[in-house]
DNA sequence: TTGCTGTATTTTGGATACGAGTATCTTTTG
DNA sequence: CAAAAGATACTCGTATCCAAAATACAGCAA
């Protein structure tokens, strides 16, 4: 079949709830910013509505914070919110997985190995936004055929609080070499139907960058106070 | 301490959207019907970017379905996907369950007694929409004690859309009498701490009133097909 | 009759303008 | 001198207006 060229019409709300959402997950605008509206319309030399409504969008999503008439800030979580966001991605990941895995053909075999492909490469350009969003592809590859819509589509919405504080902290982790293995372990247990192992596999592999990130969130906090 | 009387203001985006959510929650609005903006502003004697503000909101609770240029509908589920809205709620409800149980104190408990109390009241009166609220309020006191602000927010979504089809067949569900011994169940076996028991019952208790009514609406919906 | 095309109407998206709410700074008073 | 009251500046919220997109419909041709 000819595939259809559907071209997905963006509205200017869309194209700046984008844009914002890419430079607060890569720290451009950081934790706590306060966020004016007609800075941002001139800045996107739009008028102050569809900055309003990409703002609300983000507010949605978590990334920022809102207020009647006081205006919005960019979302700061405390230390056990973020172990939080990382106990909800293993919770959810985990369930879809376990879902997935007995659904899983070659071709979702064959997509998750071209992504990893992808992301062994981008290790070592040690290019950090795109290493993340690899990740995040792989692990959406990974979930793709338990067609759970929904439990994907909210999975989205917590991993991108998580992709926050991956992000900030990608390019000091001295050690990727454990996850890189993980992914490939992960992806030869999925195929060979191991479930339950794949399954204790992933928790492992999520409770461990989530104990790794908050001890560098908090040493990185406790320094910025003594400042 | 003196308890804070934070009074929470509210614009006009805030109490449309409440309003709005009631009438699809209620079936007023029902699934798949149009919405158009100027009919709303009329309606609420308001104009248009109030409504937009409150329509996008809700399309971020996932209610209504948005389409760039093209307008709204309230959102239609199909039949896996109300199955797997309950499934989430199992996943999400069980985790917070078990990590509450431990920290649960005697107001706590208390709090649920008292839910408990007006819910049995209001069986008799045959009051679906106060039911509704008081079987979510105490889903929600149940969980509470676990202090997980972002999970319990997560399952709020959730529940929203759940709470939708709950609530279309709540009058016509014949035997509420299990659920009501079921929520006295559930309360005393978090007392005892009898965790996995209660953790157990509690996932019954949603695949229960699941099931039930994937039943009748599959029943409605083909009956619906035939006209 | 059927299918296409161009126009008209309807509806949404975005800009501008105005009004309301907040915070800050100054002034006044105890 | 401190604290409260008032004035001012600034930002957000809402209404109105205009432009662009989509749909519906009518007319025309095959």
């Amino acid at each position: 079949m000819a595939a259809k060229r559907a071209i997905k019409k963006q509205s200017l709300p869309d194209v700046i709830a984008d844009d914002l959402r890419q430079r607060i997950l890569s720290g451009e605008l950081a934790e706590g910013e306060t966020i004016r509206q007609e800075a941002l319309a001139e800045e996107y030399d739009v008028s102050r509505m569809p900055i309003r409504e990409a703002l609300k969008r983000l507010s949605a999503e978590g990334l920022v914070q809102w207020a009647n008439n006081r205006g919005g800030s960019v979302t700061r979580h405390s230390l056990p919110e973020i172990g939080e966001i990382f106990d909800l991605r293993i919770l959810i990941e985990v369930d879809l997985f376990r879902r997935a895995i007995p659904c899983m053909t070659n071709s979702d075999f064959a997509r998750c190995e071209d992504i990893l492909r992808q992301m062994e490469t981008s290790y070592d350009k040690n290019d950090v936004g795109r290493w993340g969003k690899l990740n995040h592809a792989f692990h959406t590859a990974l979930y793709a055929a338990s067609r759970r819509n929904l439990t994907n589509e909210l999975l989205d919405r917590v991993s991108l609080q998580a992709d926050r504080y991956v992000r900030m902290h990608l390019s000091v982790m001295k050690q990727r070499e454990p996850a890189r293995k993980e992914h490939r372990d992960l992806l030869e247990l999925a195929q060979s139907g191991k479930v339950e192992e794949a399954c204790e596999l992933l928790s492992r592999h999520i409770r461990r960058s989530k104990e790794q990130l908050l001890e560098m969130i908090a040493a990185k906090r406790s320094e910025q106070e003594t400042l």
